[in-house]
DNA sequence: TATTGTTATACTCTATAACTATA
DNA sequence: TATAGTTATAGAGTATAACAATA
């Protein structure tokens, strides 16, 4: 372990991936504030409306990087507001089967163009080639991290 | 505003900044566990170290992305840690000049290189070049993003 | 016994408004 | 009056453990 100084915190990369995600979403959470829900209630709503089938909360806690217990307490507001439909797998009576109705459909549509349109903003900023370029190295350094993981299990070994 | 349907949510941009960010700060938040530090804390920590001059609270505002009624309860228990300095400008009693004392620095000093390491971590599997081309993106976007900001303030005017 | 999901609990952060002190 | 910062308050998420139901 070196005893090299920190880097500029401006250079840290936790802290540029938070910069680029707080310059994108500080103009997308006024339209969530203005329908009531929340960052995460979205990333919900969003992560099932992506699967084209119905997600157990499990799935849906591997999508959207919430822990259970607080999945659980999202999915109850979201049912209590009518959003979500909720079954159980028949195989096995455990795993619940959620999904998007009607009505959580509808937020989607509502929303989803507003999102849309602010994407479109930065694409145009960035040009289509440089954003497939962010994605590239983001999903790179995503699985840096998993990779990452992996070592330090196997060195505990 | 069209209706084209939302890109897949793995494709979409807060999503992608957040995996990436998650599977760097997966490692490290156990070392700050460990500390028993939360990440904000950690993040006011990493701007006072950065600065070399003390900083007002506004200024750690701006820094880190953290609301002021929230810092000024994290500066607190900071402070209740043995953490920091507080002194009064002389030129102005209500601005606040807050610095890392010793024992604020021994524990940037403990925790930063672990810090380091993990950094280093992944810019061996991305390669520096490739590394400085995601600091660059992802300034770009930081910038869209208050573009954004600005044309929106002046479509309102 | 292991797994899926919920409930319990304590703490922290977010967000807005109201407030104090200084300018 | 405006600005810097804190306090108040309500709501939501984080994190860990304990639990119920099912496998």
């Amino acid at each position: 372990m070196s005893d090299a100084p920190l880097r500029p915190f401006a250079q840290s990369l936790p802290m540029a991936l938070l910069k680029a995600r707080e310059a994108v979403m500080s103009h997308f959470r006024p339209i969530l504030a203005a329908e009531n829900i929340t960052e995460q209630q979205w990333r919900v709503l969003r992560a099932l409306a992506d699967a084209d089938q119905p997600l157990s909360v499990s799935q849906i806690v591997e999508r959207t990087f919430l822990l259970g217990p607080s999945l659980s307490r999202i999915l109850a507001g979201l049912e209590r507001r009518g959003m979500l439909d909720r079954d159980t797998a028949s195989e096995d009576a455990r795993r619940a089967l959620i999904s998007a109705n009607p009505a959580g459909r509808a937020l989607l549509a509502k929303i989803g163009p507003l999102s849309e349109a602010r994407y479109r903003w930065i694409e145009e900023r960035l040009g289509a080639g440089q954003l497939d370029r962010l994605y590239e190295l983001l999903a790179l350094v995503a699985d840096a991290g998993l990779d990452a993981g992996v070592a330090e299990a196997e060195a505990e070994a």
